[in-house]
DNA sequence: CGTTTTTGACCTGCGC
DNA sequence: GCGCAGGTCAAAAACG
């Protein structure tokens, strides 16, 4: 197994030992290292300042150096004017990288934060299927939990003799990996063979599927070791310019920032999906996400498909005339974690309305892209994607 | 030489 | 039970 060798999201991540590292020099610094250099610098300070040297004068900046109780001021060297002044310049940028350097530290840890939060996400949500699962079983005349005990068929505890048996000793974690989850699919109009999503994928299968002259690529995220996201790149048997590409899974790592927009607007796609089923008991199906906008002359689609194993939610991104290569090049995919709710055979377009109870008017979603683009018209698909999570978010019902 | 891609074989689920 | 289709595996080939 190879990891790839240009990745901002761990590059990020390892600047943690690094920065560690560099706090820990801090701190021989103020033990062992500081106490010979007053004596060193009784002459005047080089004037060319080792990069490796640079935390003194941080620390030095900051305050007064103290050896044993004598108070060490810079006046008390020995120094021309000029070297002063660009000891102070010296000083000056110094205190700003360290300023620069912990914010750094702090944007690390907050990227950090989120990919624990993400990973304890998913392991609660997957306790949570395992206990609805249990509950199900006694109940085979509600239809909301028969549609949860037929997801669980889905749980395929691979390699093992006795699923049945062994499931409840299987780690969850193992469960995550074999679940069936929720899928969401993007089609945009683009010329690339690929989208740039701002992962690192490899390939590891080629299929051609039927009804399709076009071959169905198979790709899993290779950007951390165990990471469970699939993707699936395939054009559009009915316009081959348009480029189909279906996200199964989520991350064990932070994304990178440029990664952020999309990932964010297809987990709430997803969540909704997800609520949507719970909040609606008396439904099977679910609300639309939002529905088309005829004013716009374009069209934002968002459709729930549910194929015989896997709920999915399709973002059709296709009609925005202006989502042609470059601006292609930076979606993102960040699945929520998996929870398995459905696996009826049923199959709806929301655009057409076909929900009862569910208009297809104006949705605060439509008003928000349709804004949007009236304010920047050469709106790139991740501002775009950030406008429509930020409603999916602020209004659920959308 | 290590990594990635290709591609045929194999596995699994589903419909008949 | 059988066949089909989707998905995955893994050895071989290609690539840098």
């Amino acid at each position: 197994m190879s990891m790839p060798s240009t990745f901002d999201g761990d590059d990020e991540t390892q600047h943690w030992p690094a920065a560690g590292k560099r706090s820990i020099r801090e701190v021989d610094f103020f033990s062992s290292e500081r106490r010979g250099w007053p004596e060193d610098s009784a002459s005047a300070p080089p004037k060319e300042i080792p990069a490796h040297e640079d935390h003194k004068l941080a620390l030095l900046s900051v305050g007064p150096c103290e050896e044993g109780d004598k108070t060490i001021q810079p006046s008390d060297l020995h120094l021309s004017n000029t070297t002063m002044t660009n000891w102070s310049l010296k000083i000056k940028l110094d205190k700003l990288k360290d300023e620069n350097r912990k914010l750094r530290i702090m944007l690390d840890c907050a990227n950090q934060s989120y990919g624990a939060l993400q990973t304890q996400l998913a392991l609660l949500k997957q306790e949570e299927v395992l206990k609805l699962k249990n509950t199900a079983s006694s109940i085979d005349d509600d239809p909301r939990k028969s549609l949860i005990a037929h997801s669980c068929k889905n749980i395929r505890p691979a390699s093992l003799s006795d699923p049945e048996t062994d499931r409840d000793s299987i780690p969850i974690d193992k469960h995550e990996v074999s679940v069936r989850r929720p899928r969401v699919s993007i089609r945009a109009r683009t010329d690339a063979p690929m989208i740039s999503d701002g992962c690192q994928w490899r390939k590891y299968g080629q299929k051609l599927a039927k009804g399709n002259p076009c071959p169905r690529a198979y790709y899993r995220c290779t950007m951390r070791a165990g990471c469970s996201v699939r993707k699936q790149v395939q054009r559009c048997p009915h316009d081959e310019a348009v480029l189909v590409t279906t996200y199964e899974g989520s991350h064990n790592h932070p994304l990178p920032a440029a990664a952020a927009a999309l990932a964010s607007t297809t987990s709430a796609a997803a969540a909704m999906l997800v609520s949507s089923s719970t909040t609606n008991p008396s439904s099977n199906l679910p609300p639309p996400l939002f529905t088309d906008h005829q004013q716009l002359g374009t069209s934002i689609l968002a459709s729930y498909s549910y194929s015989s194993a896997c709920p999915t939610v399709t973002l059709d991104l296709s009609r925005f005339p202006s989502w042609n290569p470059p601006n292609t090049n930076c979606y993102s995919m960040m699945l929520p974690p998996p929870p398995v709710f459905n696996s009826s055979s049923i199959s709806r377009d929301l655009h057409d309305g076909q929900f009862p109870g569910h208009s297809p008017s104006t949705s605060s979603m439509t008003e928000a892209v349709k804004a949007a683009i009236d304010t920047d018209p050469s709106l790139t698909s991740a501002a775009l994607a950030m406008t429509i999570s930020s409603v999916l978010k602020a209004n659920p019902s959308a």
